[in-house]
DNA sequence: AGTACCACCTGACGGC
DNA sequence: TGCCGTCAGGTGGTAC
């Protein structure tokens, strides 16, 4: 699941349950999902601190605790937090979980181990080691349309790079090509201006609404406005704006979903 | 600076 | 029921 939108729902579903809370102690349940640290180091770092605020950048949340150290999350292809008292709750995937003294856990969920938790002293100094390019939902379209400028590859692929612009993934950059009713493989240099207008409006639409609509929860796509691609990406379901039918592509190894009559090729 | 391909993992699903 | 190939919303390395 994890995208941007998702993340950030993840940040405030922690930032509600989960702060200035005093740390009781660490469980690693797979030292895999750690970022060169390890566990022991990592539970004594916690130990007895409480964390305070919350930040994201693209796919990446960082936490501060209230040393003034942080603590970094990234979910890879799947994962969420589950904050839970009995430990009967205690979801199946539960990779890293935090014990609080007031008898609750936060459980870092990651099923496939591709996510990781690591430290950071300094959260600006750790989103520059991460090659990110502004957060997607920070930049402004002057800004968006200048770090397109140049490209070669087609659109998709630049969406989704996180050097360009953080926080878009395979799923999301589907949306919102169909919603601006661009085809995925259409080379950067050959937009228009009022296309990269277009594009930079479905981007931010796409984002908050997705926000809106709960990303990262199971009912999201039930929960989103009509005429969105998200809950029919499958080949051969029917287009949810006109008579088409959804085609799937393949692209960097990534399967990716287009409505043909929507989102034309450019000549 | 691009792309394709593989790897890292677990688990769900469809075909046989 | 079980085995097998394929695929999944991310990213990084390699080779071209």
């Amino acid at each position: 699941m994890p995208e941007l939108p998702d993340v950030e729902n993840y940040r405030r579903y922690l930032g509600a349950n989960a702060l200035h809370k005093s740390i009781a102690g660490v469980h690693v349940g797979s030292a895999r999902i750690l970022r060169g640290i390890a566990g022991k180091r990592l539970a004594d770092t916690l130990s007895g601190r409480s964390m305070e605020t919350t930040r994201r950048h693209g796919k990446h949340l960082m936490v501060q605790l209230d040393d003034g150290g942080w603590l970094t999350f990234h979910f890879g292809m799947t994962g969420r937090f589950r904050y839970f008292k009995q430990m009967e709750d205690d979801p199946k995937h539960d990779r890293l979980r935090i014990d609080f003294d007031n008898g609750y856990h936060l459980a870092f969920e990651n099923q496939r181990l591709l996510g990781e938790v690591g430290l950071a002293t300094d959260a600006d100094a750790f989103v520059d080691e991460q090659d990110m390019g502004p957060d997607a939902l920070d930049i402004d379209e002057a800004t968006f349309r200048k770090r397109l400028a140049g490209r070669r590859g087609g659109v998709k692929t630049a969406l989704m790079n996180q050097s360009l612009a953080a926080g878009i993934g395979n799923v999301y950059s589907d949306e919102m090509l169909f919603q601006a009713g661009i085809h995925p493989a259409t080379p950067v240099k050959r937009l228009k201006d009022a296309d990269i207008a277009t594009l930079y409006r479905a981007m931010r639409t796409v984002l908050e609404t997705a926000i809106d609509c709960g990303a990262g929860s199971d009912d999201l796509a039930q929960r989103l406005p009509r005429g969105w691609l998200l809950p029919r990406r499958d080949e051969g379901a029917p287009c949810p704006r006109c008579d088409g039918t959804i085609e799937a592509f393949r692209t960097g190894g990534r399967r990716g979903f287009l409505c043909p009559s929507c989102q034309p090729k450019r000549k």
